[in-house]
DNA sequence: CGGAAGATCCACT
DNA sequence: GTGGATCTTCCGA
């Protein structure tokens, strides 16, 4: 896997939500003690700064959000619910707190290692190694030790892989962002159709 | 300084 | 489908 680059700058200075599709079927590396974990990613949300109710950065720069405010190619990662960590990819020019969050991905090397750090069995269906932003973190042991790092280098790693085409993505509303008004509606969501690892099931049509 | 709510997950009914 | 776990962050008083 890494035969693949890692994604350029300029991949990342863009508007999240022109990223955030672009970022499926990309390879997120992640190496550790010797040991690599490859995951695809299937499932993103796009977070659009300043102009998005739901976004951390709604409101301004403050402690928790500082990452989101460096250039595009850096992580954001927060810790929610008193015990989850969710990993977002910052997009956009410096200043601009745009993100892309990593919903789900499909652990493509290193099931071993992946599923023992979720507490499953290496058989577990993909949906329970790493369908859904918290449970992706934990499998690629990512915590908060990584926001504010850059995912051009370094022991998490965000590769070109083999992008997936308009026909295959679906597009829908975000998870979890009720409390944003109208903009809970934006169709920021963005998944790989026939993944069998998404967070949940797609919006019918 | 207190309290409410949270970009979630899991066990259980 | 529902409720509990668990604790950081942020806003209002």
């Amino acid at each position: 896997m890494s035969r693949f680059r890692p994604l350029s700058n300029a991949f990342y200075v863009r508007p999240a939500d022109i990223v955030a599709p672009e970022l499926l079927g990309r390879y997120l590396v992640r190496e550790l003690d010797g040991e690599r974990t490859v995951a695809r990613l299937v499932e993103v949300e796009a977070y659009l700064g300043a102009d998005d109710p739901a976004s951390h950065a709604f409101r301004g720069r403050t402690a928790r959000n500082a990452a989101m405010f460096l250039a595009g190619g850096h992580a954001y990662v927060y810790f929610v619910y008193g015990m989850h960590f969710c990993l977002n990819v910052v997009t956009g020019e410096s200043g601009v707190a745009h993100a892309v969050l990593l919903r789900a991905a499909e652990v493509v090397e290193g099931v071993e290692t992946a599923a023992q750090r979720r507490g499953v069995s290496a058989d577990a269906a993909p949906r329970l190694l790493a369908g859904g932003p918290a449970r992706l973190c934990e499998a690629l042991g990512v915590d908060r030790a990584f926001d504010g790092a850059s995912l051009r280098r370094g022991e998490l790693t965000l590769r070109e892989g083999e992008p997936v085409t308009p026909p295959a993505i679906a597009r829908g509303r975000r998870v979890g962002v009720a409390y944003a008004g109208r903009a809970a509606a934006w169709p920021l969501r963005f998944a790989v159709r026939a993944s069998p690892a998404l967070s949940r099931p797609l919006a019918a049509r």
